[in-house]
RNA sequence: GGAGGGGUGGCCGAGCGGUCAAAGGCAGCAGACUGUAAAUCUGCCGACGUCAGUCUACGUUGGUUCGAAUCCAACCCCCUCCA
């Protein structure tokens, strides 16, 4: 259906919901060294599994020899994205912004080839031009291209309006500069694509629209899917929080449990999604049935934390699962609770932090879900005396270990 | 500017002087069943606790009362209608 690899391979994959123009997106991924771009907010010290559909795109791109920019929003963020917000965001400080950026950072380097070749990915931060941008130059040469009719049309602003939620002069401008962004990045780097989530959809429109009234013409517009899970839920988004991609912000042990524990539902799209397991390899293990899916899972928490913390991480908690699970040892990347010996289980439970009171850990006490050793513990009072592994559940296990 | 309505636990939402740590739902945690899945059923779901109780909580601050989420006052914020 596409000609180019490129696109094949993303619509293959899932990777896409909508296009501005499929064909001349095509005939331009057919040629070498196309360049895209994709923008992240810096409102976080670590992007999270939510943002990950697009760093495969740009990982995919790379592969298919084109050059992927990264785009930190170091500028944007001191406004803040008024998209599916229903008040405005608390202002975050220049520092916190540019921490931020350079934890950020670190991240890409995993998924994309930064080494300077032809196709090396770059990373560009639009505080860079938008910093010092002048107001009434600005205005004279971009304004007079920009419709505030048409903004206000944007699903971002028009909300905000229906609702009567505020939405200040500062927010109203986010669009404005994203859309600079892509002329830009268009002149800088020689872009020609942006791509994004769902729900930029409206802000890369205005960019490509911007670029051909102010001699950037031929911009181009790639969505991909919101990724949803099986049971309806927004991914990556648990209740103790995002699943962040910084081995700083969550351990390697819980990101391949994160993917380990995939509904049986999605496996197959998430492998297509977020591996680069062939896809004949894919359509095998998603074709598994019964208790046999958990070897797709296995793959699939294998290749997706390769991919973002490394083999040795995506090794290690694969080897400390099938100790913990199937052995019912202690695995090696558990987290550590450091007693000192005999300790009471309460204080045990909360200090592995398998509870988060004393009065949560006697009640789990009581309702049988606490084991040590793989004997289960009722009675509060119980001491333990010697290390060993403390279990709240079947899935929820740390290691007590002398302090 | 005027007239009404409302702000309750992570979210939604009942309560409208004591029996309220506050119904119900969602989310979450655990048990059973399983495959570290889903669905289902069951229990739990503010903190501390020697489980008797203590403390903190119903927008904020004061007040009335033996006793307030519930009544009063002021203030803050949100919504609807009128100008």
């Amino acid at each position: 259906m596409y000609r180019s690899a490129f696109l094949e391979t993303l619509a293959a994959r899932g990777h896409i919901h909508q296009l501005t123009d499929a064909e001349a997106l095509d005939a331009a991924a057919g040629a070498p060294g196309l360049v895209a771009y994709v923008g992240y907010d810096c409102t976080a010290p670590s992007l999270h599994v939510g943002n990950l559909a697009t760093i495969m795109l740009l990982r995919r791109l790379q592969q298919h020899g084109g050059r992927p920019i990264v785009l930190m929003g170091g500028g944007t963020t001191k406004i803040g994205d008024p998209s599916g917000k229903d008040v405005q965001r608390q202002m975050l400080s220049e520092e916190a912004i540019s921490a931020n950026k350079a934890s950020i950072r670190t991240v890409f380097e995993r998924f994309l080839d930064f080494g300077g070749g032809a196709g090396s990915a770059i990373m560009v931060d639009n505080a860079d031009w938008l910093d010092r941008i002048e107001l009434i130059p600005f205005l004279r040469d971009y304004g007079r291209h920009l419709s505030v009719n048409r903004m206000l049309a944007q699903d971002s602003v028009r909300l905000r309006l229906e609702r009567e939620q505020p939405l200040s002069f500062l927010e109203f401008n986010y669009m404005v500069l994203q859309a600079y962004d892509f002329v830009e990045l268009a002149r800088r780097h020689g872009c020609r694509l942006q791509m994004g989530g769902s729900d930029q959809w409206g802000n890369i429109v205005q960019g490509i629209d911007l670029g051909r009234r102010v001699g950037c013409p031929d911009l181009l517009g790639l969505t991909t899917p919101l990724i949803t899970t099986a049971d309806g839920a927004k991914m990556g988004k648990t209740a103790a929080g995002a699943v962040w991609l910084n081995p700083d912000q969550l351990p390697d042990w819980d990101y391949w449990q994160f993917w380990r524990n995939t509904d049986d539902r999605d496996v197959g799209r998430f492998l297509r999604l977020f591996t680069d397991l062939p896809l004949d390899e894919i359509s095998r293990l998603e074709s598994l049935e019964g208790a046999e899916i958990n070897a797709a899972k296995i793959a699939l928490a294998n290749a997706a934390t390769a991919l973002c913390r490394g083999a040795a991480a995506a090794a290690r908690a694969e080897a400390t699962a099938r100790a913990t699970f199937a052995e019912g040892a202690a695995g090696e990347a558990l987290p550590e609770a450091r007693v000192g010996f005999p300790v009471g289980v309460v204080d045990a439970l909360t200090a592995a932090g398998l509870a988060a009171s004393r009065g949560e850990a006697r009640r789990k006490l009581a309702e049988g879900a606490v084991r040590f050793d793989g004997e289960v513990v009722t009675d509060p009072e119980t001491r333990i005396d010697r290390p060993g592994r403390l279990s709240l559940g079947r899935k929820r296990h740390a290691r007590l270990v002398a302090a």
